[in-house]
DNA sequence: TGTACATCAGTGAACGCGCGTTCACTGATGTAC
DNA sequence: TGTACATCAGTGAACGCGCGTTCACTGATGTAC
């Protein structure tokens, strides 16, 4: 068929973008290297023209997951100080539309309790991910005054990655709201950017 | 060969009770039935006369997860008031000992994001586990005299539940064990249970 | 200018393996007569 | 008291299906001469 000179380059990122939203909807071991081909609309059996096996290519699709996620979090907290920066990615991460759409969301709720059954180099992936994040986290928490920003960071981040995994794990819609409330509520007042400072929740 | 008449319930526990630490480990989808009953000492041919299907006796060996869960969660809070009984059962909860063994540890944690891909009959069963244990975090929140105690266990448990489940997703341990304790100290703090209740950890 | 050949992304059939599920059979013991 | 038959938990071979992986082939275009 001869085509352009990245036309492979091409089809393989088109691939690892069908990939990405996938491994979050289904993880590593529910999706298959035929339907992903697919919905990039091609044949399974191109596959191994892009990737030398399932392992590598789910690593390289996890990498890919994290630079979307980055590259989302840079546009929604653009323009803000800490403090906007902050309430904003606490707002957008936990909540109802977060929990809905695993798809484009983040993949320490999607892929939690199916890392420790996966192969190395794509924990080592999903450490750099988690590191990256937690640096941004740290230094918006740092700016704003607070400290030992790093712990409480990875505090603030694992308490907000459970709470949209636990909301999404139940099935009673109910129990599922009032998850996310709560924890949303509990990590602002937290970080001192609620009103109700004082409270509990 | 003729057993004694409860033979086959004895079995069928005992399965049931290796599967139990299996469900856990492995998950519900790499978890696989030759395995669990080659573990409990017979051949794989028998399973269907202990249970209708494989989603059948997951559904059933969560069940039993839950149980023991709650039956060890109860001998370890004896003979303690709630504020005992909460301590107690954060630090056993966030801890290291509990993050290295998941085949004995929290559904919760080792369940988190398979659950969305599990069929209903088993949500339903985790669904019941999650309320009953929210629900006794909820009264002893309640007796030291926190406000809007169910909304705080909730936020808690998930935070709890979140921070082991990162500490076993990644795989530097430095950051793991970062993560376990900047949580139990920042659990422990919102309860009143520590003495930095001023800090933000 | 035209013909034969090389290139190479993608195709689709096939292989091998794991795993859930089925089923005819085993073999020890209890029961009928 | 002894013999034939029923019972039933467990065995192990086999089936069907999904899925990762392999590989000979396709077919459109570029290149050599």
């Amino acid at each position: 068929m001869r085509y352009d000179e990245n036309h492979k380059q091409e089809t393989r990122a088109r691939v690892l973008k069908v990939a990405a939203k996938a491994l979050r909807e289904k993880g590593p071991d529910k999706l298959g290297v035929a339907e992903v081909m697919q919905a990039a609309g091609l044949t399974h059996g191109g596959f191994y023209a892009h990737f030398p096996s399932k392992e590598a290519f789910l690593t390289e699709s996890l990498n890919e997951v994290f630079s979307q996620s980055q590259n989302r979090r840079s546009r929604l907290v653009e323009g803000l100080g800490p403090r906007g920066a902050l309430s904003a990615y606490i707002d957008f991460y936990v909540s109802k539309s977060h929990r809905d759409n695993p798809a484009s969301g983040c993949p320490l709720v999607a892929l939690n309790s199916d890392l420790p059954r996966q192969p190395r180099k794509f924990r080592a992936a999903f450490d750099a991910g988690v590191k990256r994040l937690a640096g941004e986290l740290t230094q918006w928490i740092a700016a704003i005054g607070i400290e030992d920003a790093d712990k409480v960071a990875v505090s603030v981040l694992s308490a907000m990655a459970g709470a949209v995994a636990l909301s999404r794990a139940v099935s009673d819609p109910d129990l599922s709201d009032e998850l996310l409330n709560a924890a949303r509520a509990g990590v602002k007042a937290r970080l001192g950017l609620s009103d109700a400072k004082e409270t509990n929740l």
